[in-house]
DNA sequence: ATCCCATGCGTACGAGCGTACACATCGATG
DNA sequence: CATCGATGTGTACGCTCGTACGCATGGGAT
């Protein structure tokens, strides 16, 4: 009976959340971890997300900005006279070099959205934006197609432990790239 | 108290348990739903699969034979005259069109297999089993390419409910083939 | 023929879950 | 200042879950 009208509530419950799913897993994900997570009682939270998939929604907007963010940091694909591949590759190399946690966090909401069709619309957004970034520099048919080579070879570091392999990104990105 | 003395009974919860995976989602899949799918005792799950990941890995090694199948029947990758990207691009179409439980299957094993460690191997096997199949056409490291951007094609349809396009597919395999 | 133990069966327990709901407390509105 | 709605809090209900455990059974080893 403390933390009476905080404004930031829903924000640090979203917070929370992202916390609670890179540390658990999409599986412990539920109203009343991240209420513990969140040092709130467990009623707010359902105040402010009435379902899972509402609070789930949320966190995997937010969580999703890491790579953007990224991208903007690193001012990747704004020189013109740039490699894409190289650029590209760097990037997931970055992406992948550091905490591991936000590149898991964002692959599990991602494939969440397979069996959660509230899901869906944020993941094909994701999708998009990177599709759209890249075309930037590329034509749209090229860039999707390096979006999903991109995510095939981040599964396949994440999936089977092998390490990344920045040559060898490189040298197949731009194999796409006509 | 009727049928004792099953033989068949630790195939039979396998085969549920692909049933309740493909029909409810990994989420879906608790001893519980498996052994009234299966019409068993609960305890019987629980004797032949002492943990939930072990009935998982059964089941998800045994569900994942589905593309290598497809793949001997439609006897692709066989023919060495033949054009490997527009194969892999058919191949894809032919996955996608029928029955999707099969294809949403073998992704809901990656999303797993990101939290749960039991599952990794099997999903290794999987990408390396398609890798090593395209490799008898490629060198192995433009398979492993073709292996991710697969991978990560079927994803955007899967994730965007944009249909498969098979021109678009064969058409950039193609240009990862030197 | 006897015995052992792998296998099958039923039940019970405690934990965690989503949800609902009644009450408390402020901010804004009039 | 009075009121009302938005927000916060605490609790309780009914459900499913994993797990454990005791008993039953009969095939195969001896």
């Amino acid at each position: 009976m403390v933390r009476r009208y905080d404004p930031d509530r829903r924000r640090r419950i979203i917070d929370a959340a992202i916390r609670v799913v890179g540390a658990k897993g999409l599986g412990g994900l539920s109203h009343r971890s991240v209420a513990a997570e969140a040092d709130v009682p467990l009623g707010s939270t359902t105040y402010h997300f009435k379902t899972l998939d509402e609070l789930m929604v949320a966190a995997l907007r937010q969580a999703n900005e890491g790579f953007a963010k990224l991208v903007v940091a690193r001012g990747a694909l704004e020189d013109p006279g740039s490699d894409v591949a190289a650029e590209l590759a760097g990037l997931v190399g970055e992406w992948l070099a550091g905490d591991r946690t936000g590149v898991e966090l964002e692959y599990e909401l991602y494939l969440a959205a397979l069996r959660r069709p509230a899901l869906r619309p944020v993941a094909a957004e994701w999708c998009q934006d990177l599709a759209d970034r890249i075309a930037l520099r590329t034509d749209p048919v090229t860039a999707r197609a390096l979006a999903a080579l991109l995510d095939g070879i981040c599964l396949q570091v994440l999936l089977t432990g092998v390490e990344y392999d920045e040559e060898y990104a490189r040298d197949v990105l731009a194999r796409v790239i006509p």
